[in-house]
DNA sequence: TCTGGGGTCCTAGGACCC
DNA sequence: TCTGGGGTCCTAGGACCC
């Protein structure tokens, strides 16, 4: 038997733990640049918030209702994150962390209601964090047990036990709430006269493997209780890393645009280390405002390929902004770019090439010595001169919260 | 005025090989 | 004049997830 374990309305959550303030009202988080909405507290469900709604479109809403609305703070729920997850990992003896809020937990050993629900108090009385958690023999129906803990039970705890029950319930839920099942497939499947999970569960899966794909045959086995995606326990080495930001203000000029890149070239690059990982592309992109419809409309992309696999910051910022002005086009707006290194191998496993003429040694030491000073005395305290001084181009974050748990002069103080 | 960021997996089709 | 069959690898694009 797997659990998952899912946070409630997480980024909301988190904004609660260290502000009581805000406990029972509408709290809202926004994307970066204060753009969309990302998370939403019950209450602020109630009001008929969605998910992903751009925050100027609720200036009414939020001065009626009072909302309270938040810049995303990254910082703060990576911290609760690991807080949740460590208290989590003590309970069990295989876990697979799936994302900054959710994880499966093998119950194997011994599934019970009783073990969700004291999993669920330690992790709120520890971390503040309220979750829900759904008990099932495959995950694909432990995220339908999980959807109906948090949407159906007093407790938030809720356990498929047998075949009997799994039936009633998949009767009744949409196919399009199936983990996997997105708004295209969901559409497909409304065609033939597909609307249940019960229904999906039943259909042709020769149909299924033609016209969804070999998860599609999965899904449906996972929904017989036929184990097709086990818990992982060992976390991969990610594959591609990606650094995209939209600019606070749009920009038209190539120096500005090189800071930016060369900005997010630095952060993948500092990433890459972290993983111990190296790459052999780098990709840029650049895009302009999609939402201006009469501006002239440019989304250009472009991939290098690498001799030699790198995480070698100088490096990787050097053949990005040299990509960045094989595209850059003078007569076009910005409003978006990005740097993508792919073809990820481990730093161990690089393949070196005949022709290199690069002191790769001693770059080594220097990025050592960089990501030493960085990671005590604070982030980008060390960089490289084209990331430049200039804030232009920088985020819109104008209701950050504290680094209540990473930063020393943001710690709370107890006044006795 | 103002509209996010970071990933994975799968498939089709092209290029190439014998 | 007639022009096969079997395979691999790579990439772009689509769909999905949180």
């Amino acid at each position: 038997m797997i659990a998952l374990i899912d946070c409630n309305n997480f980024y909301a959550s988190c904004e609660r733990v260290f502000n009581p303030k805000i406990e029972n009202k509408p709290v809202i988080v926004l994307s970066n640049n204060d753009g969309c909405v990302i998370a939403r507290s019950n209450e602020a469900k109630a009001l008929g918030i969605k998910m992903g709604e751009p925050a100027f479109k609720l200036k009414n809403l939020i001065e009626r209702y009072n909302i309270n609305i938040f810049s995303t703070n990254f910082a703060l729920y990576g911290d609760l994150s690991k807080r949740v997850m460590n208290v989590m990992s003590a309970e069990v003896d295989k876990m697979e962390i799936y994302s900054i809020d959710e994880a499966f937990l093998d119950f194997t050993d011994y599934a019970s209601k009783e073990r969700g629900i004291a999993i669920k108090k330690k992790v709120q009385q520890w971390t503040g964090i309220p979750v829900s958690v759904g008990i099932a023999p495959t995950k694909v129906l432990a995220k339908v047990a999980g959807y109906i803990a948090k949407k159906h039970t007093k407790a938030g705890v809720f356990m498929f036990n047998d075949e009997g029950l799994i039936r009633r319930a998949l009767n009744v839920f949409k196919v399009e709430d199936l983990w996997g099942i997105g708004r295209k497939t969901a559409k497909k499947l409304k065609a033939v006269g597909i609307h249940t999970a019960l229904q999906f569960r039943e259909c042709d899966s020769n149909w299924i493997r033609r016209h969804l794909s070999i998860n599609g045959v999965r899904l449906q086995k996972e929904l017989y209780e036929e184990v097709c995606y086990p818990i992982e326990v060992t976390r991969k080495r990610k594959q591609n890393i990606c650094t995209a930001r939209s600019f606070g203000t749009e920009i038209k000029k190539l120096s500005k645009l090189k800071e930016a890149i060369g900005s997010h070239a630095n952060t993948c690059a500092t990433k890459l280390r972290e993983e111990k990982s190296c790459c052999n592309s780098i990709s840029i992109f650049l895009s302009t405002n999609p939402f201006k419809l009469q501006a002239k409309q440019y989304n250009p992309y472009k991939v290098i390929q690498l001799d030699v696999p790198t995480n070698d910051s100088m490096e990787i910022v050097k053949t990005a902004i040299k990509g960045l002005e094989s595209i850059y086009r003078d007569d076009c707006i910005y409003k978006k770019a990005g740097v993508i290194v792919g073809r990820i191998v481990p730093q161990e496993q690089t393949q070196l090439s005949l022709f290199d003429s690069l002191d790769r040694e001693k770059r080594k030491r220097i990025n050592v010595a960089v990501d030493k000073i960085n990671a005590t005395m604070g982030k980008n305290k060390v960089k490289l001169a084209v990331q430049g001084n200039g804030r232009k181009w920088k985020l819109k974050q104008e209701k950050l919260s504290p680094c209540y748990t990473t930063r020393f002069t943001d710690i709370l103080e107890v006044v006795i």
